[in-house]
DNA sequence: CGTCTTTGTGAAGAAAACTTCACAACCATC
DNA sequence: GATGGTTGTGAAGTTTTCTTCACAAAGACG
């Protein structure tokens, strides 16, 4: 189920665009204003979020900077009564995917939540991982020895891979696939066997790349 | 000033070393146990370890292995007066640099000092960095652009670093380039210039390396 | 000389990363 | 259908990393 979330502080216009958003088949969260969304955001993973410029407090604009830190590619639809060319390209400096002006039809809405959304999942298969995670997962010398172990033994169940590495408790190594998870390098299969994706293959290639060229 | 700590439970023995290596030209630290010393261990960079064996609560083995958790690459000679096989070899496993029996004769321990720390400069010359702090340092976007700045600038003062950084804490900036120098990144010239070492400009390559093989 | 900028240090606080614990759903299998 | 291994989740606690604050020594400069 795609997850958006619709921040605005017009409660009436919320309203609508979940009811709009929801009639397509979405799942809607809503937000009254930005240190809210800001929560939602840390506690659940959204596809797309719809945003208010103006609001009270903390502003559209910054509040997409904040987002930007948390989730650098997460697409963000602008939406605003207050049409400047000035704002639109301070959005979309920022990063946001699209700008909508109010009052707007349902369609176009639609439209431009379906087209964000459609290059996301475009963007998301492009091999697009950032910098920062890719750094910080493999800072983690837990993390490169599962790496390094999916790659000697192909694809192995959960609990081998605890094993394997001499882990007793299981959640710590839930926690780091987690991570490997998100940061594209590893995936289950159908049988819920763990194996490295392309990128994680790369990312050990890496690895060594580095250790040749700083010695070691 | 080459900075020695000495870590043994008696206190003869301990301040009578001390005045012979201070005598030498080090400047000595002592410890009377293992929690003490790792304490100093946290505070202070030392170029040399001497450590007793026997020692009571914590004993030497497994204070060696809780120093190589923190620096897995500091010079640390074993101190003993039950010299047996089994201790000596588990000492050198644990990546104790020499082996050292009491009682023992003062210029016996200054030759032993004196040929693991020229062996630990021939060592660090030798651009061995280990993977841990390279990507961790690396995994940070602000100390990259320390980096990417110093690069392109060639050797810049502190405070033009900051301001090329926007920077108005100048505290934050000494905080990451601490971790760069740490790391073997950058130096300071005798002008407290900052520039790039050698390894940092491999580092930079490196990231460079990566963005281009995972995209981005 | 006093004052301002530079270049730091150390400690306290905040944030992020990591570990551990308590619990539960699911499956095989006896 | 009880039992035990597998595969997870969420929250609490700990540790590490990062930021901020308070302060100070050293040099530049009027």
């Amino acid at each position: 189920m795609t997850e958006i979330m619709v921040v605005d502080d017009d409660q009436d216009l919320r309203e609508s665009m979940a009811e709009v958003l929801e009639g397509a088949g979405f799942s809607v969260t809503l937000a009254w204003r930005g240190e809210e969304a800001l929560e939602h955001l840390a506690r659940k993973n959204f596809d797309l979020i719809l945003l208010d410029l103006v609001m009270p407090c903390l502003g559209g604009l910054e509040l997409l900077g904040r987002i930007r830190d948390k989730a650098p590619r997460l697409p963000v639809i602008m939406i605003t009564a207050f049409a400047s060319v000035e704002n639109a390209v301070a959005a979309m400096r920022q990063g946001a995917s699209d700008y909508v002006t109010k009052p707007f039809r349902i369609d176009a809405l639609l439209a431009s939540v379906g087209r964000v959304l459609e290059e996301a999942r475009f963007e998301s298969c492009r091999t697009s991982l950032d910098l920062d995670s890719v750094l910080s997962s493999l800072s983690n010398p837990f993390r490169r020895k599962i790496l390094a172990q999916l790659e000697q033994a192909g694809a192995l169940r959960f609990m081998d891979l605890c094993r394997r590495l001499e882990l007793k408790d299981h959640t710590k190594m839930n926690f780091h696939l987690k991570i490997l998870k998100e940061a594209g390098f590893l995936e289950q299969n159908e049988d819920k066997l763990y194996l490295l994706t392309t990128q994680g293959t790369q990312a050990l290639d890496c690895v060594r790349f580095l250790m040749k060229k700083l010695g070691d």
